[in-house]
DNA sequence: TTAAATTTATGATATTTGTCATAATATACA
DNA sequence: TGTATATTATGACAAATATCATAAATTTAA
């Protein structure tokens, strides 16, 4: 992290992208503010949300390490403030530093982890019970406002992409949810009303 | 991989486990011979296959690298023969030799990238077209044998929990490629007859 | 502030997938 | 070599999810 004494603070738009899919990425950003989208094109053409990156994280380093192009496209959702660390001076660190390069891995071994149990759940759980978790991971990691309202605002369109499915399922599914109380809503707000009940949703 | 100069070669029979999930592993083991499935128990009771592994392999890395428990369970899917490197070993290695460390990070990162493309599969694909894809993946990596049946032989139900889905399903559209004439079967055993058209499943 | 554009909402319906039952095969083993 | 056991196969039906249409609400921007 202490790599982080970085440069080139860059400010990125909601909505616009850090690197897309293919991009050669000559470094890895440090995110100081903001969330980002880590998002795959299926071949089916929509967009599926692999992680969210937030204050503190890095995003590029699997691509920066395999030496590969990046097989991910990082959004921003709300605007943010990264900084850019140079691929040579990673490299540099990666080789005279070994605590660093424990540091890199246990990251990535987090993040593989990480994948693994999303796969599973997106394999053998519901769209209501993916749908639940995350209204409860968005809640638990970003929090809510003063009204109750979590701070993280997404899109239904962002909520069906990180779950796999179709816009208008999620949208179906937090209308139940509202219904059941398990939620509530204000446009596109969403506030938690019974979080223990999203985790039993079956 | 000169780490694997081994001391202790373990044959494990196929059925076996070589570590379960919550295990604490005091090392790696590396695969001398034969193929394992990487699976996670979901909470609806059914075992999904993450990944699997084979000859020239390793097992055990994340749990290593992290210190924490196994998040996965190594079943031997046929006899195999492994050898275990003790952490400390690693340690050392990875403290010592930025080579190795990069190594292991490239290796990592490869799983990471695999394990977001499955990802993204299993999230935006139909379940033919994930079981159309892993015959074609396990054709690729394993190979035929003489009469052209696949080498690596699964039951129906390891198909299923790769696929993610039941095991009726997995048969039933096992039977339905069998009639388009992309497959041939004999018993558990399967045949690829048409490649290409099982990568155009729709 | 208001009109246009986007997003959310919901109905009707088709498709996919899961579940339970039961039969037919194949495999393991005494 | 036969018999028990496990696996594969298939039907009937239920449940989950996708798709297309269209309306209502909200957000954006002129």
């Amino acid at each position: 992290m202490r790599v982080s004494a970085c440069k080139t603070t860059q400010v990125i738009k909601k909505g616009d992208t850090i690197f897309e899919e293919g991009d050669t990425l000559n470094g890895i950003y440090c995110i100081r503010d903001g969330v980002c989208k880590m998002t795959k094109l299926s071949e089916n053409g929509k967009d599926q949300v692999v992680k969210l990156a937030l204050k503190g994280g890095m995003i590029g380093q699997r691509s920066l390490v395999s030496g590969e192009p990046s097989n991910l496209t990082a959004t921003a959702v709300n605007d943010m403030q990264v900084c850019f660390v140079p691929r040579s001076e990673i490299i540099q660190d990666l080789q005279k530093n070994p605590d660093f390069s424990m540091d890199v891995l246990k990251n990535m071994a987090k993040d593989l982890k990480n994948s693994d149990d999303q796969l599973v759940d997106m394999a053998q759980k519901t769209v209501k019970q993916r749908l639940a978790n995350t209204l409860v991971y968005i809640h638990q990691k970003f929090g809510s406002d003063e009204n109750g309202f979590l701070v993280l605002t997404l899109s239904r369109e962002d909520y069906a992409s990180i779950v796999g499915t179709a816009t208008e399922s999620a949208i179906r599914i937090l209308s139940q949810f509202k219904k059941q109380g398990l939620i509530s809503t204000k446009g596109k707000q969403i506030k938690i009303e019974d979080e223990t009940g999203l985790l039993r949703v079956e």
